[in-house]
DNA sequence: TGATTATTGAGAAAAATTTCGTAATTTTAA
DNA sequence: TTAAAATTACGAAATTTTTCTCAATAATCA
């Protein structure tokens, strides 16, 4: 299938969060335009990033929002659950595991792992922490197809490293480095500082600007 | 100025991040092409970045790691130190607290903010927990500028509103929701259920075309 | 029923971003 | 000292992404 870029997909899941929204306030049938409106972009933007999937609108009408959530779902792959172990039971990973918006859209962390030997076999919301030499049996045990990498920077690659001989394809990095990985593996990057430095810079420039 | 693009300011910031570690390392000099290999981009990329906003390098050597560092530290206004709240102190706002690299790049949490009243007036790590209606105020006094928005998404569009109400002109958002400022007050937003649901997508197609 | 309004879908156009090609410059080696 | 290798800077070309335009279709109103 044709590449669809980043930002397509990224939108789907704006989209697909807006219709949620919209169903649970009951209403059935939504326009690109009110879409569009929602998420402050344009309709056509809208209805490009689903016309690379098909056509799920009436003319005249608009889409059911139903329906589409469905199509959107089955797109992203959001019909089934994804089983995902979280590396790294420091401030931001035990903030993580209690995060409902995970659990909601179907992420349900299943194993924890670090490499403290202090927090080994503690255990956190019913789940114990591996030491992350074992994870290759708990990723199998477990069905492990996500990996949270919430570890200093200094460890993230050799981690990821390791769990990608484990058979780990891919992976949410808050370690603020790049991760190389091999072609068939994905790495999804959440990185607060640079959003942050985006803010400095803006405000900079307004300044400057004055 | 020329208006630059979301991708290239994400881009410089991770470029400053790379230069402090080579300036750790020792390093000196560098090329593009080695901070593009770090970062798993095109040498191209990083030339056309920098150009944006001058020239830094010499032809047939590289770039000087400190002298590079402090020019995208200018341009990103990273020179100074931003004064920041927390607004929501639930288990990701906690966790942002300690987040040391926040402090590492010189954004400072200065003020901490909820509504709940059990919270407010606590103390957290030095800092005192203020009703969210008092916010003005202290956003005066502790001089802020930048809000990190880490309530429900039910109260995030108000919460936002109130602040803008007081002066604010940046936020980080981590409510799942788009959020509706005036322009010349900006938003980023760092919603990880989207990059999950990315990685969703591509487990999806990879199974796919198996 | 017929006209009007709303709205999608899809190709075309426009805009933005990335990559390419190459002259200029610097360092290193012969 | 001269040739070769390395590397930037920058305009041009290529590619990608977004926006525009409009025919097709559905619902509503007179």
């Amino acid at each position: 299938m044709k590449k669809i870029s980043d930002s397509t997909i990224s939108r789907l899941s704006t989209y697909y969060r807006t219709l949620s929204n919209l169903i649970d306030q009951g209403v059935e049938t939504v326009s690109s335009e009110q879409i569009a409106e929602i998420n402050n972009i344009t309709s056509a933007q809208v209805r490009k990033d689903l016309s690379f999937f098909g056509s799920f609108g009436k003319r005249g009408l608009g889409y059911n929002t139903k329906d589409l959530q469905d199509q959107i779902a089955k797109i992203l792959g959001l019909q089934k659950k994804w089983n995902v172990a979280l590396v790294g039971v420091g401030n931001i990973g035990r903030a993580l595991i209690d995060y409902a918006e995970f659990k909601k859209q179907g992420f349900i962390i299943k194993a924890l792992f670090d490499n403290d030997m202090q927090k080994v076999g503690q255990e956190i919301g019913g789940l114990k922490i591996h030491h992350i030499d074992s994870a290759c049996n708990v990723i199998k045990e477990q069905k492990i197809e996500i990996a949270i990498i919430a570890v200093p920077a200094k460890v993230a690659q050799s981690v990821v490293d390791n769990l990608v001989q484990c058979g780990v394809k891919a992976f949410l990095n808050f370690a603020p480095i790049t991760i190389k990985v091999p072609d068939d593996v994905m790495v999804k990057y959440e990185n607060m500082s640079i959003e942050l430095e985006a803010l400095s810079y803006f405000l900079t420039q307004n300044e400057k600007g004055d």
